[in-house]
DNA sequence: GACAAAATCCAAAACGTTTCGGGCGGCCGT
DNA sequence: ACGGCCGCCCGAAACGTTTTGGATTTTGTC
């Protein structure tokens, strides 16, 4: 209608105007600039509705939120959407966002925004080793990029955070800092993320020439870390640094020190991965990784982009390291609590609980 | 396409089996058997965009998250999202959501969703006072609900939660709890949440025969929390009591409190508001104010949808109540602290800063 | 002044769906 | 046996845009 409209008032066929507006060569100069004029003054946009029809492009891409049934979602897929934002409006795109709990409801949310052709493209957050979205995408032919890796037989564009590298870095500066049972809070097995983390803390202990140690994983949230944290601190042997796979379960963890009546930080140091705001503000201040949200996000939308484009996904990989942010929960350890630590674990801890 | 390949394959037309699909009762059941199982076996949904075109509606609503330029969002929106999402499936509506800072931007945001025609209805979060977004979208008649009230002349669909009560109980809990001085840590005057919150911290303070309190208000953040608190920590007359508009501001007030020497909880009591996860896991544990989410996006959905079937606004309002969730840090006071305080505020605060 | 070439413009078709206005038999009532 | 009604089905138009393939006018050249 609105084409049209324009059409009517300035005396020209709807295609000269479609035409002027579209930049096409074959319009003259003044029409345009009449045109031009005409679509600023009525405040012309396009109907997207139409114009996708015509153009078997939506116009969107989709991105489908993990919202466990009874919890919020995790603070990450906020940063991620504030992230590609901006970057969608320039690209001209809308931001398609579904939020369902994992499973079924999510695999429909899949097939309801690929089926009904409302998206271009996809963006996969938080992959599983084994992920059937990546595999079902692939089928059928539905352009996507996943933040972080999966196992997939054939290739797909990804961009992903060196969590590996990360905490191959925590461990050698927790032994560095006089640390030699380092135990990991870990997100379940299937996602990759964890699977990757795991794999950087246990080259890093195998560097630093440290003993194997225990692992616990579970969803990450702050009630799994701190009942995962003092299921480890209950050992005979207990770790005296902690390293999570993510600050929520770092947060949880940070509690159930001080519930098992040590000091975090003195007695067991901690380190997180993800930055989030809260660790800035939990006692002591969570020493973590921060994530380079934006640089992901900007390679993950021009790789989809690409790939809408028609690229080759084989090519279209980015890994990003992630930086440390030092903060108080992993202090240096005092000389002799090393020893005292060796022969009696609980020694140096009174049995004062902070606040 | 799709109706054709099933009109072509059952040897129907394509009318009969839109309308079988659509289940009008002027096809013979057999034929409306026969179709929706073809349906079934390719998978067939309808494309949204010829759809959208043909009928006028774009089967989707719109949100814009406020995204501070350097920071992330607010929870709040992430529980937005979570709690409305299985509501709009149901209701067979998609979400469209852009991220814009406040200002021009934002603006810019709500101009191309309703001006493309992508959207049916907005859900309009964080009210403004004096909200420009409320005014645009009243003139341009797009159907919309917000998440909070407003002073606009004509009346618009809302649901709200109960600010001001809650914080007439708050002050009240305080007040039984033996303070006097009980300050208020705010959110820019501009937000209506914040001025309805202030209103029912001046009712409870002078319902409770309590004199004028000071109060310091600035974006609802970690780090504005502690500067504020800051400042009203080192007053002549401190406040033993922060009541604070957000559970952000009140997170950074407690790190202001310990910062002081003094024990929060025990020394300056805190009552938060939006009982983020972060309040059960700051020490102390933080009392607040729960909203009910899930009631309200439930409700905001309705109106939404009953506005865009062209219903009235000026019925469509819905004011909640919030929850008290009573934890560690707004003990009851100490009999001999009270009349202590009065004399020399810092008197029993020996400088340990916990942690 | 005539012809070709370039510069502008436009009619019509198409995208996939819904809906309006019939059309065609068969069944009922008389 | 005949008119009318009902049950079932379909052709065609329309939504607003882009694009194809000319059509018309202007310009350039000799």
């Amino acid at each position: 209608m609105s084409l049209r409209r324009i059409a009517r008032t300035l005396g020209l066929s709807i295609t000269t105007v479609s035409r002027a507006l579209g930049g096409f060569d074959d319009v003259a100069a003044a029409t345009r600039a009449r045109v031009r004029e005409e679509a600023a003054r009525i405040g012309y946009q396009p109907n997207r509705a139409a114009q996708s029809l015509r153009q078997g492009r939506a116009g969107a891409i989709g991105v489908v939120l993990p919202t466990p049934p009874g919890h919020f979602g995790d603070p990450f897929f906020l940063r991620l959407l504030a992230a590609i934002g901006p970057l969608l409006a320039r690209a001209g795109l809308d931001l398609l966002v579904m939020a369902a709990p994992p499973g079924a409801e999510e695999m429909r949310a899949y097939r309801h925004l690929v089926e009904s052709r409302r998206i271009d493209g996809m963006l996969v957050a938080r992959t599983r080793v084994e992920d059937e979205r990546v595999a079902w995408l692939q089928a059928q032919g539905m352009p996507f990029v996943t933040n972080g890796r999966t196992a997939a037989a054939s290739p797909h564009a990804w961009v992903d955070v060196d969590g590996a590298g990360a905490f191959r870095t925590a461990v050698r500066r927790l032994a560095t800092r006089g640390h030699r049972r380092i135990a990991l809070l870990n997100a379940p097995d299937q996602y990759f993320f964890a699977r990757d983390r795991a794999a950087g803390w246990r080259d890093g202990l195998e560097a630093a020439g440290l003993p194997e140690a225990p692992m616990r994983a579970a969803e990450p949230s702050e009630e799994n870390g701190h009942r995962l944290a003092a299921e480890l601190l209950a050992l005979p042997e207990p770790p005296t640094a902690l390293l999570c796979a993510t600050d929520r379960l770092a947060v949880g963890a940070l509690h159930a020190i001080a519930d098992s009546g040590r000091v975090a930080g003195r007695d067991v140091a901690v380190i997180g991965y993800d930055d989030l705001p809260a660790a800035g503000w939990v006692s002591p201040a969570l020493t973590t990784f921060a994530q380079p949200h934006e640089a992901a996000a900007t390679h993950a939308l021009d790789f989809l982009l690409r790939r809408i484009a028609g690229e080759d996904p084989a090519s279209l990989h980015m890994l990003l390291a992630a930086d440390l942010v030092a903060r108080a929960s992993d202090p240096p350890r005092a000389r002799e609590k090393q020893e005292a630590q060796l022969e009696d674990p609980h020694a140096e801890s009174p049995g004062i609980r902070p606040s």
